[in-house]
DNA sequence: GTATCCGAAATCGTATACGATACCTCCGCC
DNA sequence: GGCGGAGGTATCGTATACGATTTCGGATAC
């Protein structure tokens, strides 16, 4: 018989079924998660729905009040930056961490995903910053993820989800930002390809995210000054 | 009426009280977390303690085995150094961002925390491990709480709490160690005062932490080659 | 027309109950 | 004497039930 397969608890299947409504921008920021619904929904009582969602709770992922329920999280502009300045941190150490371990399959596959970025640029389609935050996303992890700290890695996974849901991608690159972004990540792999030191990874990354960071944030309150430390 | 207190939730309170328990290895890693015991001591009914424990799973405190129960986490060799790692180069940038906010009343703190730490060196009382590592977390979180981004303290006191209670501090400073790490923790402050570039800071930071490190490493494992990216 | 209060409905919080699963002990067999 | 299997016990997993709290709508006063 196929018993090969686990028997998952219902708190675990209604974890996964939230966390995946999130992901997918069924449930946005602000959404409000009703117990008995969703254990309706999942043919479940609401016992297995509470645990489900404290642990995403504890995960960031939705925020629940005593008495009034649970909401997908909301990050305001504050937190928003700083998340992105924590990420953009941890991801650089992690790519430098991983520069030396990185396979010729890894940079291969990088450099696809970085064309295929390129590819969304065409001038004769509309920029479409969903599918580039996408595509973005997978270039990034391709290299963090050969970090061999897998502890980083898992921080900066977690971190970067928390960041793709609490707020609209579409704000997150502008066409001019994302066509300097495709260049650098060029000059990155170009760094990795030759053995450059890990400093000078590191400084890059930094600054490529700064760049990011700052744009986005420009593009929203042209003051307010958010860096990243000088390497 | 005194009604000014907020109620708090069973399952609040059973978070709060597990936590203080491994907080204070009353509950040591590899415990075993038996649902009715804790909810008859907290006089309450195993729902909000099993959600309790859901949201220190979530955390990373303890695991939990469908249908077997909850232990308190322990971590191998290898996730402890990975989270060792992690937690340093965190810890160094958040310094190295809080440098330019930090006061005169925050230095001061730090001066007095280090030479609590310089006297438990003293030589006519035996090398308390346990102390050293309380002292030497409280000088450490003087520097890095006071770094703007508050989602890197975040991170760092959650990544702190998981190091500090998944393995037995005993074995994370030999007396060499402390002795150097304080005139380290010197040098720092020394850095702090005048004014040092971040990056010089931020460097002096990962040097601090790589040592500590590699002395832990290499007490319990002679060979075993972990390092800090060379900023 | 707006503000305020009251009551009903919706929803949350937790106790209790009971079936399901894993673990442990003891017995019989080899 | 050691090993495997049966039954009992401890513990987990979740449904159900019900009191507590919040929210919302409507009625009343101004």
């Amino acid at each position: 018989m196929t018993d090969t397969e686990i028997k998952i608890s219902k708190s675990q299947r209604a974890y996964q079924w939230i966390k995946e409504r999130i992901f997918n921008h069924q449930f946005t920021p602000g959404y409000r998660l009703v117990l008995g619904t969703i254990a309706a929904e999942l043919d479940m009582s609401v016992v297995p729905v509470r645990e489900a969602i404290r642990q995403l709770e504890a995960e960031g992922l939705v925020t629940f009040e005593r008495n009034v329920g649970a909401h997908v999280a909301m990050l305001d502009e504050d937190r928003y930056s700083a998340s992105m300045q924590t990420l953009s941190l941890m991801e650089a150490a992690a790519v430098a961490l991983a520069a030396s371990s990185l396979t010729e399959e890894d940079l291969r596959r990088a450099r696809e995903a970085n064309e295929r970025l390129r590819g969304t640029l065409e001038p004769r389609r509309a920029f479409d910053p969903h599918a580039f935050t996408v595509l973005n996303q997978q270039f990034h992890a391709i290299l963090y993820r050969a970090c061999p700290n897998q502890r980083l890695v898992e921080l900066i996974d977690a971190e970067w989800a928390r960041l793709g849901n609490m707020r609209d991608s579409i704000f997150t690159f502008v066409p001019e930002r994302a066509r300097e972004s495709v260049r650098e990540h060029d000059e990155l792999l170009d760094l990795l390809e030759r053995g450059a030191p890990t400093h000078e990874i590191e400084h890059t990354m930094r600054r490529h995210r700064a760049g990011t960071l700052q744009a986005l944030l420009s593009h929203n309150h042209p003051d307010q000054p958010v860096g990243m430390p000088e390497l």
